[in-house]
DNA sequence: TACTATGTTTAGTACAAACTAAACGTTCTA
DNA sequence: TAGAACGTTTAGTTTGTACTAAACATAGTA
């Protein structure tokens, strides 16, 4: 019965791990939120070290990152020297905080190079028929870039509304 | 001159090759569909050898890779053994098709986890607060992820419309 | 049939990243 | 001030993955 219970959350524990493993994040990440999402009340570094079987390193590593990306919350109590964390339970919010950690990343960078690449070629002249070629494709290439880039501001932008609503939206059009 | 504009490809694959990377896609990927994205024609796998520095193994493994995903296609030509690849040029396309590769996937698999661990508990008794805890928390995230499943078929079902025409409508909401 | 051209598969290597174990630095307490 | 309690940092190990080099399979050509 109890041990029941134990079991289902072991299995969601390691399912959580691997999606975090598929979306590029250290697969201990999800095994932490995992904990911290099922359970009630804080907990605190040693007591995540007893409950995901990771050594205090790890832990304390991957907490950090957590924490970067707005996914748990320190929730340090008085009287204690000890650092307790909990999950944060808006997934929409969490969302929104990943997209933004994104943004200075090698990703937005190389987007970057594609932009001044093609607006030093468009401002050349292009009498070269290899180089309008270029200037064609590249061009294609931003403003594909440029409609993820709104839409990731669209999404970030979402304050009050959750996912759902785009999802509504989304319905109408089609 | 044409010095120049060879340095502009080689930043651009070197980039895409990060960006690659980035998204958890080998390099070689990125690398190989981008000089396929800026050739005028189609390559053959030897002159991707040349232009990627890559070996013949991982060009054949990668370009597999990239034809699973619909980023780019062969187009054997009559008369000739050799096979030739082009570049995808309508991303929104190849986003659909990455979005139904990606469903199969582990991810979705431990999704389905939840899913069933969710139905299994709230059709037992939760007069035990703990299990009634468990089984908020769980409900959660399922709604979270149902909506993200929603937002995906709708992005995968936007067939002539692209992204842009998202864009839009989000722009419109806020 | 031998030889050539082409792409795939395999065995081994190199590298990056996440983890462990343990040393370390702080801060609180007796 | 000594010692304990905590969390962080570091050095080293493990592991997974993408790559290289080379053997291989297949089909076309002399």
């Amino acid at each position: 019965m109890a041990n029941d219970l134990q079991q289902l959350k072991q299995n969601f524990i390691s399912g959580l791990s691997n999606i975090s493993g598929f979306w590029g994040f250290p697969k201990g990440m999800g095994a932490i939120f995992a904990v911290l999402y099922l359970s009630p009340g804080p907990l605190s570094l040693d007591e995540l070290v007893t409950q995901t079987g990771l050594t205090k390193g790890a832990i304390s590593t991957n907490v950090r990152g957590l924490s970067r990306l707005g996914l748990i919350h320190a929730a340090s109590q008085l009287g204690d020297r000890k650092d307790y964390y909990q999950a944060e339970t808006d997934f929409y919010r969490a969302v929104r905080a990943i997209l933004q950690e994104r943004r200075n990343s090698d990703f937005d960078r190389a987007v970057e190079t594609v932009r001044l690449t093609l607006e030093k070629l468009e401002s050349d002249d292009n009498s070269d028929p290899e180089r309008a070629f270029l200037v064609e494709r590249l061009r294609a290439l931003k403003d594909f870039f440029d409609a993820l880039d709104s839409l990731v501001n669209a999404v970030t932008r979402l304050d009050g509304l959750g996912l759902h609503t785009v999802q509504t939206v989304l319905k109408i059009l089609k």
